[in-house]
DNA sequence: GATGAATGAGTGTTCATTCAT
DNA sequence: CATGAATGAACACTCATTCAT
């Protein structure tokens, strides 16, 4: 028996990033992204169940990647505006490293495919960031309103800048991202 | 003769933003669309060109509704809050009522589609809120930032907080909107 | 609108009954058959729901045509043994000129698509034959048992007689088909 | 080294045999077969040379257990009758209790697989059956008509009774088998 | 002996679009 | 203007089989 090749697994889920992102879901077919992935389009289905399947793995693999690089230099003991300021460097950084993998997950999370994850698996990666929100609340620092107010506020402004497809023509510089910062904190801060 | 029946117009419109919101875009083909509308396949290309085109065209025409609906009581005569306030609520009011086309104008702004629009014709029509915003800055009411920044702040967390596909199992009430506009104008505000 | 092209269906059918003879139900694809019929693949579906139906309508249409065959010189005023013999060689002529015909109905009896078929419906046809075996048990000329046992005896061996694929190397004569149908009234007759 | 499991073998008949009568040749594929046999695609080609090499392996399996079970108690010694009794009465109890098999060799003897069967190898098990019914016909007991007559009279109508795929809703029971018996050999008695 | 990985060829079906009416 | 018939191209997926282990 051969054993499985996790190469090829790792080059269908990059090709179907690639391929959503230049071409959307629809044109995205299942032939079209074996090929780019260089293995046969029988071979996707060793080690997915099906389409669908590769499509919320991919994103799944890519939101957990993204997660752990948010909170990677996550550090509890700092003053909540600094750990909260790290956490949105991380991200951006993150981001702006790996757009196509972030705009393969804002094309996912919009379109109806984002029903079929199972969303609780995700959020549990995330609880240390809303524990730090608490935090804040109860220490009269940060705005006592509901979390996705918060987030709305803190992440949601970032993932639109972040995202040339939506914030056209335009780049963040060093500067401006710590302006964005501040306003962010300004929104949510008491 | 007969004339082009619009009412045929406005209900493949209709079906394509019920399909795709319900199926997404690969799902909702030409046939599909047709039957929903209850006109023959044939009959589509008699009003759009191809799919393409009847996806965008979706597109741009609930996009200037919406930009319709937003300055539709804009008074340039009152103070920037106040202006910036009647947008913002206007905007909310729009999408809750009309929940469905913004769905489908989230998932094709995220989607490859996106690129086929004309962006500046559409742009024009938020002139006079960027002008606003031009005012305030000179005025040294709102924060001397590229207008892209003071967008993410101010109308991209609504995005976020009214679109069920995103923050799910959350409803904004009366009072918490208003306390979003606040966060909104902290974001921006000098 | 252009209509519907009867000769296309026709053909369809004739394809199947040819192919599934020659290569069975396995390896009888749509693609084979619409090519046998010179149509594309995609036109087969106008004329038919699925591959299922195709060969269920191609099932029923022939099963029809036999029992039109077989009572076709019915005549209810003949004695009972006349009427029966009619049909027995009306339906032996029916199979020896459509041989493939039978073949197929016979393949797809012995087959699980089978289940699918209304056998009611079907069996109505043959009501008039019912009814004169048991008016030949009213009149004591045929034995007091199921109509089961008398058509295992009376239409049965035909079937095993008439179809090459079971009776290999060996075809009835005139006179041979004679003594057949003497063999089967012996059987059913007190 | 081991030696090749003949349980594995048994194993791929049996789901041979079901897979088939469940869902057809065209359905039954070597992975669903292997699966229902609890062993790995690839393991069945150590047993069997091809899909093919399977299917006609299969038949011919029960094709000779059925011949085994017909002549179990055969004894030349009886009188003709008797003989030709106890034959029947084996044959129905054997498809009574093999349904499956039964059903399955119907099945692919009315496809054209039928085609790749060694019939003179198979018949050869017959040949004490066919002497008897010579006997009979030297004696005048039996008419003095070809072969396959003779068997279309005797096994055929018992073929349809015992198979619920042809014969539906009706079992025979006891003393119908014998009235059953008794018209079969009032067809073929002088 | 036995098996899971791997695949080219093929499956049944739907697609976007055109055509004749 | 409006449509159902028709289709080549493509779809997602499964096939029988081979190969390395």
């Amino acid at each position: 028996m051969r054993t499985k090749d996790e190469q090829k697994r790792k080059a269908l889920i990059e090709a179907t990033v690639k391929l959503v992102n230049e071409i959307g879901f629809a044109a995205s077919s299942v032939s079209k992204i074996a090929k780019e992935a260089n293995v046969s389009p029988s071979t996707l289905y060793v080690f997915f169940k099906n389409k669908e399947d590769l499509l919320v793995s991919t994103y799944v693999e890519i939101k957990m990647e993204l997660s752990r690089a948010m909170l990677n230099d996550f550090d509890d003991a700092l003053p909540i505006r600094d750990i909260l300021r790290n956490v949105w460097f991380s991200a951006f950084k993150y981001i702006s490293n790996n757009l196509e993998y972030y705009q393969f997950i804002e094309q996912f999370a919009n379109s109806p495919y984002s029903e079929l994850v199972d969303r609780e698996a995700l959020e549990e990666h995330f609880i240390p960031l809303i524990e730090v929100l608490h935090r804040g609340i109860a220490h009269k620092i940060i705005k006592d309103v509901d979390r996705n107010l918060l987030a709305a506020f803190l992440f949601h402004p970032l993932s639109f800048l972040a995202n040339p497809r939506l914030c056209h023509d335009w780049q963040l510089n060093a500067q401006e991202l710590e302006t964005a910062f501040d306003m962010a904190w300004d929104a949510i801060k008491l």
